[in-house]
DNA sequence: TTGAAAGCGCTAACAC
DNA sequence: GTGTTAGCGCTTTCAA
């Protein structure tokens, strides 16, 4: 007879196909060998009492949830959100399902959700751009076996690595490169406000320098990583500094919001003032005038994010890394001084 | 002696404060009455050990996930990140974590991840906006304790509603009687395709007449939910009737898909050609010209979302229904013709 | 205020 | 091929 709890157990589905526990538990997760006949009897069972194994009681066996955490500053960044379009197709084809821990851009909150996140509750863990300082991260990050960051360099021992080709925050070099070829001299950096925390800034400049480019204090302020971030930045020097002639945005958020701030300031762009941002984002082509920025495959960021970690979570703990690329997506937002002189 | 397993259980940390395992169950789950002394020698223990409670092994016994399901079409929309933010917010302050399924405007992949959906897995289920027919849709939704169902009308028995104080695909008529106002006569309407499925044709061409439209065969045609849906349906629909004077879209990507659409066949918008999507996101105020559209708070429908689903799972499962408004955003896709004759 | 026993539903390991 | 036994780590119930 049935249990007490109304639900149906491996034991109800036993029970009535008048074989033990065991073979129906191998029926379901195709294991072992069993007879075409009591297959397909138990099956017809399964199938007639409406069984559907218990997840918990699984998971507590087998100490396998099927469950990923996907930790991100934003979700509704479109740039985000694509990423988490590619991990998922490749996660979900092989059964598991993503949770999504979205800590707004508010590192504190990102700390939070890392501490509360347990162990015992997921497969393997994606960091995705972390903004949080590796004193805090790290340790946070060894507690869980299969983990993979995205953007954000960590350590081998810690788990492995989707990162773009450029040390982070140099991949706006290629922006800059760009710009000094067309002629444009004074530039304002608008990065987002956490990447200070991992950039070398002396190389920074050095870097900068060695393109061609001075700049001035003021010339580099953060934003918070938003299109009011970019706003409200931009506004801020631009008034302090009317003579810029670019402003690049650390993602294309920010770079619209200062193209919009540009615009609300009287400036003509590409006139006057050419803009550049990063990640090209639906958004990016279909403002006026559309802007340049720097394309990565985010999807492909994803998908190879899905594959390590896939990786990881079958046992294999190398360490490995995916290299993604980006290029520059020249549009109406900057021009070529040399042509216009 | 701590067990074979690496991992730290509540026996081992019975063991090492010397009282039993109920004891410091009961303290880490703050129930029924202990002295505060082995309270506060428990709990150093604890820490000491860095224990941590096992997710499957409380799940079994309790049966409760602290998991939510979010099923919803595309969260690279900006509409339903929006939404899942409101929704996130308030879960995650009463310790839920929200799973996310994304379907991809995909019905048959719907139904395959609500299918696939153990119950055992999660406490709740939100659907938004399915795709689904009600003979697909309710069955699945009927395995599940507490549902609660964004936008898409369902039956009371099923679970709670969150919805538009207008009929499903009933609100664009606030923009059609705007447009009537503003003169406007030969209006194409791009619902989203899946809209057909539970939208009454006769009634709502009733209600446009009703305001005074007259519809052609031809100038009304579903498009695929995206910017991409929008700009290909515009096209078709533009060549084959060039007189159309407004394109109404589902919503706003469909819209600003038309408007690209329109700009490369050379319209004029305003000029000779309205556009009005619906949604609000970002990219809507940002295009040039400015799209006219209509706007709902999708953060509070998030959030009310959530309060309704904690109901149910707090074990109330009468029906309530929570309604959100909108409003027309009047900006520059669109103008008056009076005023210019 | 604390503890002992039982069992949640499943699978690993071993028998037959 | 199939069954038996044991136990995953926790909480519920009842007793002390």
């Amino acid at each position: 007879m049935a249990k007490k709890g109304t639900r149906i157990t491996l034991e109800d589905v036993a029970e009535a196909a008048g074989v033990s526990a065991m073979t129906v538990s191998r029926v379901i997760n195709r294991k072992g060998r069993i007879s075409a006949d009591t297959r397909t009897h138990v099956l017809k069972i399964v199938e007639q009492l409406g069984y559907r194994p218990n997840r918990a009681a699984k998971t507590l066996v087998t100490a396998k949830t099927q469950m990923v955490a996907f930790v991100v500053p934003d979700i509704t960044n479109p740039y985000f959100s694509q990423i988490f379009l590619g991990l998922d197709a490749i996660l979900s084809e092989e059964n598991y399902s993503v949770l999504v821990m979205n800590f707004n851009e508010n590192p504190a909150r990102e700390k939070k959700l890392l501490q509360d996140l347990d162990d015992s509750m997921i497969d393997g863990l994606v960091t995705c751009s972390s903004r949080l300082p590796d004193d805090d991260l790290l340790p946070l990050l060894s507690r869980f076996p299969a983990v993979v960051s995205v953007s954000r360099p960590i350590p081998p021992a810690y788990g492995s690595l989707v990162r773009s080709e450029y040390p982070v925050g140099f991949r706006v070099m290629m922006a800059f490169r760009y710009l000094y070829e067309q002629g444009y001299r004074k530039a304002a950096y608008l990065p987002l406000h956490h990447y200070a925390l991992r950039m070398d800034t002396e190389e920074f400049h050095r870097e900068l320098e060695c393109i061609g480019f001075h700049f001035e204090p003021g010339w580099i302020e953060d934003a918070r990583p938003t299109w009011q971030g970019g706003y409200d930045t931009a506004t801020h020097v631009l008034r302090a500094h009317p003579d810029i002639e670019v402003l690049v945005g650390g993602n294309d958020l920010v770079a619209l919001g200062a193209m919009r701030a540009a615009l609300n300031l009287g400036r003509d762009i590409p006139g006057d003032l050419a803009i550049v941002g990063a990640d090209d984002i639906l958004l990016a082509s279909e403002v006026t005038p559309p802007l340049t920025t720097l394309r990565t495959d985010t999807y492909a960021v994803g998908q190879m994010t899905a594959n390590l970690l896939l990786r990881r979570m079958t046992g294999d703990f190398s360490y490995r890394e995916h290299r993604f690329s980006s290029d520059l997506v020249v549009r109406g937002s900057t021009r070529s001084l040399k042509q216009s002189e």
